[in-house]
RNA sequence: GUCUCCUUCGUCUAGGGGUCUAGGACACCGCCCUCUCACGGCGGCAACACGGGUUCAAAUCCCGUAGGAGACGCCA
């Protein structure tokens, strides 16, 4: 096979949200392209002007620059080229390969309905196939392809292997519309011809179409291009999948918070793998895709696994970029200080979150304070509990204005608190135990302006457990629904850092003297 | 109905005659970690649709059966 001629192309139709099967379609040829060095051409099949919007082709180019999907050439507009299309539908006619067929909708409609009754497959059955074409009638008539009857065609598919209809299967279809327009067998022949498209990979909705098509390249002398059919994407009962499975389109997708890099690398998992692998780059993508490692069997679609890819890219992300794609996401607008927060808060943040609009609600708690308290939080507002956030309120106000306590040693620290840290946190915490010899310079950069580190304030609020003899997790949860207004949340003591001391026992004061309970 | 395609754990898949008491991932269950929830670590459950061949040997090759899907438009 020779690289450098290679030519594919993605060619959607504008006459709904782009279905997140057609991305994957995309997805494959713009692989296949980038892997063998050729063209990635795009083409926006709109002659069905009625159903076809403006507003979706901008959403098939918007989505496309999205996944980082880049095409090589101006896309052809198919509705530009019927000129185009008309004029070889008139040639074949010429060359005796096509004819004027005049019978009615309402003929063929009767015929149909008469198939059907009788229970036949319906044919359209060539009565208007051997009508003289010189002859001038004046009636509306549609061009169709006188198709061979006899013997078969065989098309050696890249996905599906040797695949052979008869011919007897086919009837004399359809190339122009009685108002004069193209169908889509012929205009895809024709664009895909004039486009050197070397090969045409869809789904394999279109293998039986390409019998038709095939004939009608037969009929053109043209040369017929390779095939390559990849399998449907259904939904997790087995059917096509569509807007009742939840999500169809891929702008779906990206409103429900799932990023870029998850849906290509999802996508490409479906019906594809290169062994064991399963996070797999773009540029690994290019370099390991061929069509032969595709499989034939269709794939259910799986929100579960494409939620847990999209919480695998959300930590691998940068905190900034992570800060910029949610922004649109947020409740509310918010100033510099909250996405500053934001940002001090995101490594506790993005562990939490499967999707950029969990990473987003998650985000609230730098933006503002709790609007309301979820209903469990009411376990921890009894007297005991609010006793113990006053200690917890005096604690936190001691650290954010005074140089903190002594630095705990490592024995004194509870088992385990030295380990299993991530992030920042844990930077933060190598600090501070380093800080036994320098403790001065430490508090300079650690305390600035007056701010606790999440580790001081742990092994403050620690120590006064043990000192009131109550376990951790009362004090903890008592402080979550203070600080947060639910029970989940990152590390509280993480986020006391963030928001600073006066914040904090704001909130907390908040919760104590808030009338209920 | 006709034609075409498909069939390994619940799901995505590895596997191209012996290395398969079938591997990985997600989901699920358990344990560890732990301030909640997650993350992470460890472990577990779980599949070659069925029936015939071919072969010393079949998840792998062939033929049936069953099940699923797609196509049968003057839609694309």
């Amino acid at each position: 096979m020779r690289k450098m001629s290679i030519r594919v192309r993605f060619a959607p139709s504008p006459t709904g949200v782009l279905h997140i099967g057609s991305v994957r379609t995309a997805l494959f040829n713009w692989l296949f392209a980038r892997h063998c060095g050729g063209k990635f051409l795009l083409r926006i099949e709109d002659t069905d002007k009625v159903r076809s919007t403006s507003q979706n082709t901008q959403l098939i180019f918007e989505i496309l620059e999205w996944l980082g999907i880049d095409w090589d050439e101006e896309p052809v507009i198919q509705s530009a080229r019927i000129e185009r299309h008309k004029e070889v539908a008139e040639s074949l006619v010429s060359a005796g390969m096509a004819y004027r067929c005049y019978c009615s909708a309402d003929e063929l409609a009767a015929k149909k309905e008469k198939a059907l009754a009788a229970g036949e497959s319906y044919k359209y059955d060539g009565a208007c196939r051997d009508v003289d074409s010189t002859a001038v009638v004046d009636r509306p008539f549609v061009i169709r392809l006188k198709t061979r009857r006899e013997g078969a065609v065989t098309v050696a598919d890249l996905v599906q292997g040797n695949v052979t209809v008869d011919n007897s299967q086919l009837d004399d279809f359809v190339l122009l519309r009685s108002d004069g327009t193209p169908t889509y067998m012929l205009s895809v022949v024709v664009d895909d011809h004039d486009m050197g498209v070397t090969h045409i990979i869809r789904g394999d909705d279109h293998l039986t179409n390409t019998f038709k098509q095939v004939q009608i390249y037969e009929a053109c002398k043209w040369p017929v291009p390779r095939f390559a059919h990849i399998p449907l994407i259904y939904g997790p009962d087995g059917a096509k999948l569509s807007k009742r499975h939840g999500a169809a389109s891929a702008v779906d997708y990206r409103e429900l918070g799932y990023l870029p890099e998850t849906i290509s690398n999802y996508l490409l998992r479906l019906g594809w793998s290169h062994g064991d692998d399963e996070i797999i780059s773009i540029a690994d993508a290019i370099k390991w895709f061929t069509l032969e490692s595709v499989g034939k069997s269709p794939a259910r679609f799986d929100m579960k696994k494409l939620q847990n890819l999209n919480a695998h890219y959300i930590k691998q992300r940068e905190n900034e970029s992570l800060l910029n794609y949610m922004i649109p996401f947020l409740e509310r607008s918010v100033n510099t200080d909250a996405k500053q927060r934001i940002l001090r808060g995101m490594d506790g943040l993005k562990e939490r979150a499967k999707t950029i609009v969990d990473l987003a609600k998650g985000a609230m708690i730098y933006v503002e304070a709790p609007t309301q308290y979820d209903e469990e939080c009411a376990k921890y507002a009894t007297e005991s509990h609010l006793e113990l956030l006053r200690s917890v309120a005096e604690i936190i106000t001691a650290l954010g204005d005074t140089p903190p306590p002594p630095q705990p040693t490592e024995s004194e620290l509870m088992e385990g608190d030295t380990e299993r840290r991530s992030g920042v946190y844990k930077e933060v915490h190598e600090h501070s135990s380093t800080g036994s010899t320098q403790q001065e310079t430490d508090y300079g950069e650690l305390g600035r302006g007056g701010r606790a580190t999440e580790d001081q304030i742990s092994y403050a609020i620690k120590s006064l457990a043990v000192e009131r003899g109550v376990k951790l997790v009362e004090i903890a949860q008592a402080m979550r629904a203070a600080l947060c207004g639910k029970l989940v949340s990152p590390s509280v003591f993480q986020i006391i850092e963030v928001l600073g001391a006066h914040e904090s026992v704001a909130r907390i004061s908040t919760f104590i003297n808030r009338p209920l309970s």
